[in-house]
DNA sequence: TTGCTCCTCACGTCACGTGAGGTGGC
DNA sequence: TTGCTCCTCACGTCACGTGAGGTGGC
């Protein structure tokens, strides 16, 4: 609500008391400004615009408006209501009467739109107390849920959406397939026991004897089940090593992610894998 | 469409090359600017307020963000298409969880409320190409076709159009009785006569002779029907003499009127009535 | 006389836009 | 080397808002 609508609708409660000056119908800016519903500055600002022609003044220098004014300036709030800008204005005022009716059906298409955006704006705001729907497109989201679902802890859900955040910014149509493969490879168990172990582990000393143990299951699920190596630590050479980025991340939230991660490195290489 | 909104639009359609960086999954300001659909100079701003934290610096002095810059960056342009102030967003962020839902359900009630008005908007650029409804109450309005229907020239109702919107920029519910008591003596097929008779000697030189005997006509018209003489010429005197100044509004566009009007005037003079 | 409206500068506001002039990585 | 992104001032823009200082009718 614009200060101008308030001080119409508190004027058109109570009868109007402007109305002072007798023996002229013309009206002076203030009983045009409140009659029309706008500023007094703003009626000033279009005469300065040259938008509203400057009207007769009488005596004592004041201007004085007669109907045409009232017309004009209703047509340029309603216009300017609908958030055209002033110069565009202008030109809709003064074009002839074809153009101006392209004009007009052009700023309704406008109005129609921002009505469409503002209802996409309601769910948005709405949304905003949820959460990650708002960061991240439905399938990994979907992906988030689906790390829930298995028990995964709150903190690694947030790390993990967290890297998926940075991924996105970079490519999404490709970060969007590797959210699809992932979303498949979490439907073994095996997989999902991995992920849960590795979601304990993360709290550990970078030092624990464990991680050892830990390494040696990942490593052995990446030889004999082909689980998509590159999405749990080694890049790919034929692209920006995306993956690798998304792990250097997690390396700087959890030290023994880090750990755990240089163990699986040097046991690949052990095997005689790159 | 604001040019951020178009600018993330053309993105989305071609991958995105501004990954050149590797080896930290941190996004430069332009990424993320991308990312989230605002413009690199939005960001800053938002620095600039302090409404979003500056975040560490690389070895170049670029600003390096993470994944809760894009969090908050989103929330903060959601709330912002939203048309909430950036003093406020600042508020709402900050907010305890109790306060932040209370704000966002003000803010959607401010969407809604915004949606309703942008319809009326439509409603009412759709009808400026009609006219007259946009600057009188639809009472005055059906007057005006009541006029038209009984064959008064479109200049004439023009006038009245006119004298009419100037007169409600003054007391509006005096003259909406004005106008309803005018509907109702309209029925009156003598007044529909003597309407359509001055219609036609208002393009009459104010010193033709006819004018007598029309003066006559409307005289005795209001002697013996006692049709509203308030509204045809004499001003009441206990309130601002309103139809006076409509009267002086017509003398001034037409001379024959204003003739008519002084004819009146000294025949009811001449049958002893004030 | 007091209160209200009117007048003309003219600076302030909000959320950025837009160069100006310069640096840094492929 | 060229092109692109990044950096920091700092002035511009749009549609008025808001005093500043003064006049004029009831």
């Amino acid at each position: 609500l614009t200060p101008a609508e308030n001080g119409h609708r508190e004027r058109s409660l109570q009868p109007v008391s402007r109305v002072r000056q007798i023996g002229s119908p013309m009206l002076t800016i203030g009983q045009l400004a409140d009659y029309v519903g706008v500023t007094v500055r703003a009626i000033r600002h279009y005469h300065q615009r040259g938008l509203l022609a400057e009207p007769a003044r009488d005596s004592s220098g004041y201007r004085r408006y007669g109907a045409d004014a009232v017309i004009d300036l209703i047509r340029i709030k309603t216009l300017s209501d609908a958030a055209v800008p002033l110069a565009r204005i202008e030109e809709v005022l003064n074009a002839e009467p074809k153009q101006f009716s392209d004009a007009i059906a052009e700023i309704d298409e406008a109005l129609a739109t921002r009505i469409r955006d503002l209802k996409r704006q309601r769910q948005r705001i709405a949304a905003l107390d949820k959460g990650d729907s708002l960061f991240l497109p439905p399938e990994a989201v979907d992906l988030l849920d689906q790390l829930r679902s298995i028990g995964v802890s709150p903190k690694t859900v947030e790390m993990e959406r967290d890297g998926w955040i940075l991924l996105m910014a970079g490519s999404p149509q490709r970060v969007l397939k590797w959210v699809t493969e992932k979303r498949a490879a979490l439907a073994d168990p095996e997989l999902q026991a991995l992920y849960l172990a590795v979601d304990r582990a993360l709290d550990w000393d970078p030092a624990d004897a464990r991680l050892e143990d830990l390494a040696d299951t990942m490593v052995a699920l990446v030889e004999y089940r082909h689980v998509e190596s590159e999405q749990l630590e080694s890049p790919s050479d034929d692209d920006p090593p995306v993956a690798a980025l998304l792990s250097s991340y997690f390396d700087q939230r959890s030290p023994s992610w880090k750990r755990l991660n240089e163990l699986c490195t040097s046991k690949m290489q052990a095997l005689g894998r790159s």
